[in-house]
DNA sequence: AGCACGCCGACT
DNA sequence: GTCGGCGTGCTC
């Protein structure tokens, strides 16, 4: 075989670089740049890579095998997400295979393990089948499910994956997955008046008449009228009625003789409520200024910060810019940070642009995906709003990202590789199609608004509510002072107490925010001091009372609350601290009448539990929602006027450079929640530390003045937005091992930077998870030297340090920018 | 990341 | 005597 043409292919591994197949003449072809292709990689495995590039330099080192097949005509993948995959291995020291795995939809890489299952057994055109189709068909008419690697011995190797492809493109098959979950919309029985009823006295007269005899109808028909006139065209739910006399029989008469209507109503959260219109409402003078600024230094700056107090409409200003860059004919990618993708904005933003916006989420199912991503690469879209993996789209034409809510910390992917941060990546983007960057905040990161400060981006402020209102006013209780006077019942001091009685009385919804799920954080021995730990993590259980459970919430052990302890055999358990549904129980005692309910990652299981709750939450079936830091993210209601925090301690004492900022910022953000559409809001926080320099800057809105405070502490202890950081994560389940490990990787770094910019290496606050043993060494780098240079040193350190083979079997996980 | 190969302990 | 633990090395 005398190839001379060689492809370089993508393949979903954690190793470096591509891995070269060998062309044949028909190939070439068909083979294009970003297609998929099947390649078999050592002795067994068959992958779905993607072609990276074709070249004629014959590999010396090794012997090349070819392709098995193509899988695609045109390329899934285009040649900007190409290049975009290869600067995030570099920037984020990955392997292109992390990338390629994390951005490509898992249903679009058939491999080996992969199951495919009959859908249309009633095929009848056998004809159409080639005589490998017909075989693997014949087999799934016996089996229902087969895996690729089954097909491969049916057929032969080379054409499984081609064969499972044509039968999936001839609807016969499709890949196995979970039957997807479905969501039934909420429906309610509202009533009426009977239309016909309507300004015709007479039909009218008529029917009070019949009714003559039967008082108990004719009383709830008046009745009817008389709230329909309150209600003025709102409509009236079956059960809003029965609760104030009305009874179903009697309604149910009343409809058989016509007097009434009963009438179905999904209660929808798509269609929202009566003042949204499909135009793009008429900005304000000053979003209107706003709009302009943004729009004067985007000519010369690729990315714009726009500063903007919450609730002052920069929703709005979104979609006049969106609306002027599909003018022009580009296209927008709108990110948001995850749980907000679900929510209210959504359906805003599509009333106005319709079917022309795509919505990706990570709840999203595989096949759901791939149809997104086939559609983003028709450009069937103009407008894509997702959470940082949307940025994965194979985009074209892309004029403008959005990047709302900056200060997000869930920009930040942290569980699988890559581990990159979504507002950094929206800029290189930004970079490679050309399109302008715009980050949105009411309370910007530390690092977004030093560059804005320092002219490397513009910067635009907003700091008028939409519709003049004032900002909440913000208030802390004094929890010291609170317990001292008795002023206390559990965790709810009576001044909070007291306010959200009024606020019920008025009817309003009221907001608590706790930023701990679970019941309490962890029991106690009260007679030797004992905590139950977590057999496999460095961290204590988490007390569940809904479940009696204690739960590790890193690596998920559960078991049942011990009844004595077990150290010592004492009964005497107590729990120590608050969580979420402790609060629940407590709110629940004192407003035994309200209608209490929970928002925290344990309520939120399931894929429409979030928007069941905003569904409940709208319409008045929630009166006090208790809730961790989810409730900050795009939950915006006209009715609730009220915010408490149960306690803002925790979130100032967390030993990071970062706690100061984050506690303000979602202070501030949890504030915005109070009073958004008519009446100035109210908001108070509760604390031992009533005096903190952030929760007084808290009330008085200063955010620069904390922004300086907060930048000050960084230049002086080198840290972000002054240094860039990069924390190397030593993982190894024996602790010894560990640590000389990561010792010795210090021992060869250590003379290329200044001690101080080399720390560790040093066990986290949880030193241990799932049996692993964690130590961190974290490198500063200055902006004297060059951040390339420090990572190639890295990977060069770290490939001397795998010469010994007793180092090579700890893993090191590279986080560049950790937040 | 997978996977095969290879070398040591506890079981039919 | 084998099954299977995981340490080590290789994959275009």
């Amino acid at each position: 075989m005398n190839t001379t043409y060689f492809a370089e292919i993508i393949l979903p591994l954690s190793l470096d670089g591509t891995f070269t197949y060998h062309l044949y003449e028909e190939d070439l072809q068909q083979i294009k740049v970003g297609q998929r292709v099947a390649v078999p990689f050592g002795t067994q495995k068959l992958y779905t890579g993607v072609v990276h590039s074709i070249h004629q330099n014959k590999p010396e080192l090794y012997k090349t095998k070819a392709i098995h097949a193509f899988l695609d005509n045109e390329p899934l993948v285009t040649q900007t997400q190409i290049k975009f995959w290869e600067w995030m291995s570099n920037y984020y020291m990955c392997s292109l295979g992390d990338v390629f795995r994390n951005a490509f939809p898992s249903a679009l890489k058939l491999e080996s393990q992969t199951f495919v299952r009959l859908i249309n057994a009633e095929f009848s055109a056998i004809d159409e089948l080639n005589d490998y189709e017909f075989l693997v068909f014949e087999a799934l008419k016996l089996r229902q499910i087969i895996s690729v690697e089954e097909a491969a011995l049916i057929v032969d190797e080379k054409s499984a994956i081609p064969t499972l492809k044509l039968l999936i493109d001839k609807g016969i098959i499709c890949l196995d997955e979970k039957l997807s979950e479905k969501y039934t919309p909420k429906i309610d029985n509202y009533v009426k008046i009977h239309p016909d009823l309507k300004g015709n006295d007479q039909a009218f007269i008529a029917i009070l008449d019949q009714l003559n005899k039967a008082p108990k109808q004719r009383e709830t028909l008046l009745q009817l009228i008389t709230l329909e006139t309150q209600l003025q065209g709102k409509p009236l739910k079956v059960a809003d009625f029965v609760k104030q006399g009305a009874t179903n029989a009697v309604l149910k008469s009343l409809a058989e003789k016509g007097a009434v209507e009963i009438y179905q109503f999904q209660t929808s959260r798509v269609e929202g409520k009566e003042e949204e219109t499909s135009e793009i409402s008429q900005l304000t003078l000053k979003q209107n200024e706003a709009l302009t600024q943004i729009k004067t230094q985007f000519v010369d700056k690729s990315t714009v910060l726009l500063h903007g107090v919450t609730s002052s409409g920069k929703t709005e200003i979104y979609l006049k810019l969106m609306e002027q860059v599909i003018a022009k004919g580009n296209k927008v990618l709108y990110l948001l940070p995850e749980i907000s993708v679900t929510t209210q904005i959504v359906h805003r933003i599509k009333k106005h642009f319709g079917d022309k916006v795509g919505v990706y989420h990570s709840k999203f199912n595989q096949n759901e995906r791939v149809e997104l991503w086939q559609k983003t690469l028709n450009g069937d879209f103009d407008i894509i709003i997702g959470p940082r993996t949307a940025l994965y789209l194979p985009f074209d034409n892309l004029g403008m990202i959005i990047v709302d809510e900056e200060h997000e910390s869930s920009y930040k992917q942290m569980d699988v590789k890559p581990f990159f941060h979504a507002r950094d990546m929206a800029m290189l983007l930004g970079g490679l199609m050309n399109a302008k960057v715009l980050l949105g905040s009411a309370t910007p990161s530390a690092e977004s608004y030093y560059n804005a400060i320092n002219q490397k981006y513009g910067y635009v402020e907003l700091n008028e509510r939409f519709g003049n209102i004032k900002l909440p006013e913000i208030k802390i209780v004094d929890l010291k002072k609170a317990q001292k006077e008795k002023e206390i019942t559990d965790d709810i001091s009576h001044i909070l107490r007291d306010e959200i009685v009024e606020q019920l009385k008025d009817k309003k919804q009221v907001i608590l925010f706790q930023n701990r799920r679970g019941y309490a954080p962890i029991m106690e021995c009260n007679t030797c001091g004992h905590t139950p730990e977590c057999p496999n993590c460095d961290v204590s259980l988490t007390y569940h009372k809904f479940s009696n459970q204690l739960k590790c919430h890193y690596c998920g052990y559960v078991q049942a609350k011990p009844i004595r302890c077990p150290s010592c055999g004492s009964h005497e358990l107590n729990t120590k601290g608050i969580g979420t549904e402790q609060i629940e129980h407590q709110v629940q005692a004192i407003f035994p009448e309200a209608k209490v309910r929970r928002m925290d990652v344990d309520a939120m299981r399931g894929k429409f539990a979030y928007e069941k709750l905003i569904e409940d939450f709208e319409n008045h079936e929630i009166d006090i929602l208790i809730g961790t830091q989810m409730i900050t993210k795009g939950f915006d209601f006209g009715n609730v006027n009220f915010v408490g925090v149960i306690r803002a301690d925790s979130l100032l004492n967390f030993p990071d450079f970062r706690a100061h900022e984050k506690a303000f910022q979602l202070l501030t953000q949890v504030s915005g929640r109070a009073g958004r559409r008519q009446e100035q809001g109210k908001v108070l926080i509760q604390s031992f530390q009533a005096e903190h320099q952030i929760l007084q800057n808290v009330t008085t809105y200063s955010y620069a003045p904390t922004m300086k405070d907060i930048l000050y502490e960084r230049k002086e202890f080198l840290y972000p937005p002054f240094t860039r950081l990069i924390n190397l994560r030593f993982k190894h389940k024996n602790k010894e091992r560990l640590d000389k490990t990561a010792e010795q990787l210090v021992t060869l770094l250590k003379a290329s930077f200044e001690s101080r910019c080399l720390l560790g290496p040093e066990a986290p606050s949880i030193g241990r998870i799932n049996n692993l043993y964690i130590a961190d060494v974290m490198i500063k780098i200055r902006p004297n030297q060059s951040p390339q240079k420090v990572k190639d040193l890295i990977r060069q350190k770290i490939e001397q340090l795998h010469t010994i083979s007793a180092f090579r079997s700890v893993r090191i996980d590279i986080d560049v920018d950790p937040v």
